[in-house]
DNA sequence: TAGATACCTTATAG
DNA sequence: ACTATAAGGTATC
């Protein structure tokens, strides 16, 4: 077992472990005890637990606690250059802030979960988390992740137990639709399957959209199956580094009525268009993910 | 091309 | 208790 510790000191501004890992970008941590998307008193040294599919060489497994200026991390590999990756840690914060309107709702929430950072998952694992999230509360798309991973993953040891990686695109096109509904996937079933068969096939694969203009990239990824535009902003922006997408999910159009009422326009390439420039363009999806686990996380009423 | 509707399942509200 | 509603939408017509 290999270990290690990021001192926060050295990140370019604050780090909220959990914030980042339960705010509904990822759906691939598991908390050591079990008991996300619970509110926990204070920080105090939560460990959560990630699985990496197998891509290129064996699955792996880390598992990492905030304490006390450090990130603590143990796994079955060399986890540091992961991490950052894994969870933002070379973002500058307060820079990307500083492009963000200083609206009182936005201000609020950068106060409010200040260290939140967004992810960059892997693409295949995204693509199946967020086909899965359509009409699906945070909670429940998690524990269809896990439900993967518990049928279809591989196994890994480490410390003692046995993990799950997330399944790759093979094992997932091998699965029945009847398989997945058993999963309680429910009509995602057959997309998860269908997208899966694309990639594995090679007829597909989000890791192509990588490194292509915002437009064509989102574009290229509603040819999965159950892929919109909504679903293809979520990937961009928690896997491929997109941080000018804005996803357009019910929270943010609920916000937009609120507070940005002249972005709506009435379909869905312009309304992105108009928020994200409202946003501050560059990292506008930073922004619209701190407002909204701001505001579904009830910290203001809508 | 824009608009309406069906779709799995279940936590939560009333 | 029991039903209606909505949940980080998309495919299809």
């Amino acid at each position: 077992m290999e270990r290690g510790r990021v001192d926060i000191e050295s990140l370019p501004g604050a780090i909220d472990l959990q914030a980042t890992v339960e705010s509904g970008q990822s759906y691939l941590w598991d908390r050591e005890d079990g008991r996300m998307y619970e509110r926990t008193a204070a920080s105090g040294g939560d460990a959560w637990y990630w699985t990496t599919p197998r891509v290129a060489g064996d699955p792996q497994v880390v598992r990492v606690r905030q304490t006390d200026g450090a990130l603590e991390w143990e796994a079955t590999f060399d986890a540091e250059d992961a991490l950052y990756t894994l969870l933002g840690l070379g973002d500058d914060l307060p820079a990307i802030r500083a492009t963000a309107p200083a609206d009182a709702v936005v201000e609020e929430a950068y106060d409010a979960y200040w260290g939140m950072r967004i992810v960059r998952d892997p693409p295949f694992p995204t693509l199946i988390s967020f086909i899965c999230s359509a009409q699906m509360r945070v909670g429940r798309i998690h524990g269809m992740q896990q439900a993967l991973r518990r049928e279809f993953g591989e196994p890994v040891e480490f410390d003692g137990g046995t993990y799950r990686a997330f399944p790759t695109p093979a094992a997932l096109a091998t699965a029945s639709e009847a398989d997945l509904r058993e999963l309680r996937l429910g009509y995602r079933a057959p997309y998860v399957k269908r997208s899966a068969e694309l990639v594995a096939s090679g007829d597909a694969d989000p890791e192509s959209a990588r490194g292509l203009p915002y437009g064509d990239a989102r574009e290229y990824l509603t040819q999965f199956v159950g892929v919109g535009d909504k679903v293809a902003d979520c990937i961009l922006l928690f896997s491929l580094g997109y941080l000018e997408a804005v996803p357009l999910d019910t929270w943010i159009q609920t916000t937009i009525a609120e507070f940005y009422p002249d972005c709506d326009r009435g379909n869905y390439a312009d309304t992105s268009r108009a928020i994200r420039e409202t946003l501050g363009g560059e990292y506008a999806g930073y922004t619209q993910t701190y407002l909204f686990h701001y505001l579904r996380s009830g910290g203001r009423d809508l």
